[in-house]
DNA sequence: ACAGCTACCTTGCGTGGCCATATAGTGTGG
DNA sequence: CCACACTATATGGCCACGCAAGGTAGCTGT
């Protein structure tokens, strides 16, 4: 019952902070999306399995801020390589200003009391 | 166009931490809704109107982690007081641990590259 | 009477995360 | 040799939240 809340409340607490995440991982290095669903799974239980990151991967490239390249693996099918646009990159810029921000105000507001 | 990406994307950033702001700043005393809107307005632009604040009020006294108190008001109509339950502090209490854990996990991939 | 502020509440929409599911290539053990 | 497990990508439907817009009503000043 109370455990029903906070796990709803944890996913909607995600909204966002993953498509930062990603955006943030693919800044120094191109990346495959079954590879960046199981390095962010061992931060902080941000993601719970494949299906929640390649429709991400997906949104990204629609809209410019990523690009793909095809490669082969050493063991399994081929891996979809991605990596950051300038746009991306621009965009990566300004949500990491506005998470800071938006951090530091909740932080602000949590805080008060129990400092 | 960007504008809209960033401005589609903070609106998902704040989901969750509406909530977690409201119950923490009922931790101390009790608030009515006009008032919790104007305040959390202040911070860091996390609420935007009032339409925003109701809704969660409305869910929380359901969830039972409010109560809700009338009281006459010098100018105007009646207010709403809201006080936490023992339920809803208990509830802020692990929200507040989650919300520190994910925000550290963030901020680990987020700055990662520049520190 | 009227404008404007206080104060409450509801409806409909857009979006993102999640579960289940599908597909397919590669290697291992019975 | 076939079933199993792992790698790897992709999708459709569900749900909850935030938000803009709209509505109701009380009180004050002109």
């Amino acid at each position: 019952m109370d455990a029903d809340l906070l796990g709803n409340w944890t996913t909607q607490l995600r909204k966002g902070l993953l498509e930062l995440c990603v955006l943030a991982t693919l800044r120094g290095e191109r990346m495959y999306g079954y590879d960046l669903a199981k390095r962010l799974s061992g931060v902080a239980g941000l993601v719970t399995g494949e299906g929640t990151i390649y429709p991400i991967l997906s949104r990204f490239k629609k809209d410019g801020l990523v690009e793909t390249e095809l490669a082969e693996s050493p063991d399994g099918p081929a891996r979809k390589y991605y990596r950051l646009t300038p746009r991306g990159r621009a965009l990566l810029g300004k949500m990491l200003a506005a998470w800071a921000e938006v951090r530091d105000g909740v932080d602000r507001v949590a805080g008060e009391g129990q400092p």
